[in-house]
Order: C-alpha cells, then structure tokens, then sequence
DNA sequence: TCGTTAGTTCGATAATCTCGAATAATAGAA
DNA sequence: TTCTATTATTCGAGATTATCGAACTAACGA
C-alpha cells in the first residue's frame, strides 16, 4: 500500500478541485464528508449510488486526494477521510458551501 | 446543423455545471466570456491550449450548452456565446465569481 | 452559382472509468 | 506466532469518453 500523498495549500489549484468535483460520486463523497464529518472509505461507499465497487471508489479517493479536496489519515485498518475545509475556504470562499448547499 | 438546445434554468443542476467547468479547456472558455463578453466560437478556439481542433471545440461547448454554463444564439455563418450569468448567479451565488476569480 | 467562413457530425484512435480478483497492511483470536 | 477477518489499494480487462482529421451543413458575399 503506498504512501498517501496530499498537496499543500499552494499547490491546490481551482481547476484540479472543480475536476474532482465533477463527479456524481465524489460530488457526495464530498457532501457526506461536509455534513457527516470525518468518515472512513467503507462507510462512504454504502448507498453512494446503487453499488459501486470498492476499487472504483478507491479511484475517486485517489482523484479527491491529488486535488487537494480531501485529507486522510490511517486508523487501524482503515483510513479515516475529512474535507480540508481550511484549505478550501481560505483558497476558494464559498465554494464549498455552494457545493454542498445546492440541491443536487 | 442540429438545433442548439440549452436547458431551462430549473434543469440546470450543480453536478452538471461542475462537470462543465471540470476541464481546463472548457473552464478558460468560461473565463474568457465572463471578462470577454459575448464571443464567437472561434475566437475562443484560438489560443486556449496549444491548439486544439475545432471538432474538439465543438464536443466542450456543447457540454457547455447543455450543463447550461453556456447560451448561443447564431448570428450569420457563426455563433456567439455567452455566459448564462444570472441563471447561475441565482442558482449558484457565488459559483462564477470563484470561478473566475481564481488564480488558475 | 461559386467560393469563403463558421461549426457540426462522423469514424477511428487514445485516454480514462469501472469492475472483479489478487495483494498489502493492520488487528484480534487461537 | 500463526491464522483469520477487515479495510483499502493495485492490477488487468472491458466499457466509456475524449481528441483528432475529414467530410458535411448553413449562411454570407462576390
């Protein structure tokens, strides 16, 4: 299992998290972290949309990861997953509050 | 030369309009006529990436259109698009102004 | 009518997404 | 320790989608 690897601050870039959030799936990945807080993979896969397979939402991870959207940390067996809420709105105010409080 | 269709403003959705902007190509399409003003599809062709086929300008700005980021209407041999700013103003307050906004 | 201009559509190749199976890492029980 | 269960990633193959050049459509003007 290789290394999670996170950007910082500056090198989040609008064009990476608008591609990140151009997916339905990780559209409410990105909801359910927002309203639900820190949460694991496993969790965020049940109910996402009808059954996704647990690869396939590793690859949504990894692209919500590389833009900088999510954060994630090892716990056991399982890796826990927060929105970098900070990074977010201090690069981009009020995006996320758009994102998450629009309808669908 | 099919019909242009664009989407009523309550069809327009936020994870269409993501997906829209969730390209580099498209999302320099959509700064340029939120500084630009009205344009026609060729004068947003030149210069955007390198060069980019025409054929391929046509596939964005017809995810453009029906995400409802876009509105054309022809005039003559060309079309000229436009932001659709007060539709997503409404919906989205705030979206287009990130958008825009940020650094690339 | 003919030629020019502006975009779209078509068909083929390249890139990306999705899935199941196999693998790695950790925890807990035997 | 060793075995088993849990969690998530990686791999390989098939399905989707993107990109390109070429051919086509529509409108304009000489």
């Amino acid at each position: 299992m290789r290394l999670i690897q996170h950007p910082n601050t500056e090198q989040i870039s609008i064009a990476d998290v608008l591609y990140a959030l151009g997916d339905p799936v990780r559209l409410e990945i990105v909801r359910r972290l927002a309203t639900g807080g820190e949460q694991p993979c496993a969790c965020l896969c049940t109910g996402v949309d009808a059954q996704i397979a647990k690869s396939t939402m590793s690859h949504h991870f990894r692209i919500l990861r590389a833009a900088g959207v999510v954060s994630t940390r090892k716990e056991g067996t399982q890796l826990l997953n927060s929105l970098r809420r900070e990074d977010l709105d201090g690069l981009f105010p009020g995006l996320l509050d758009i994102v998450v409080g629009a309808a669908v």
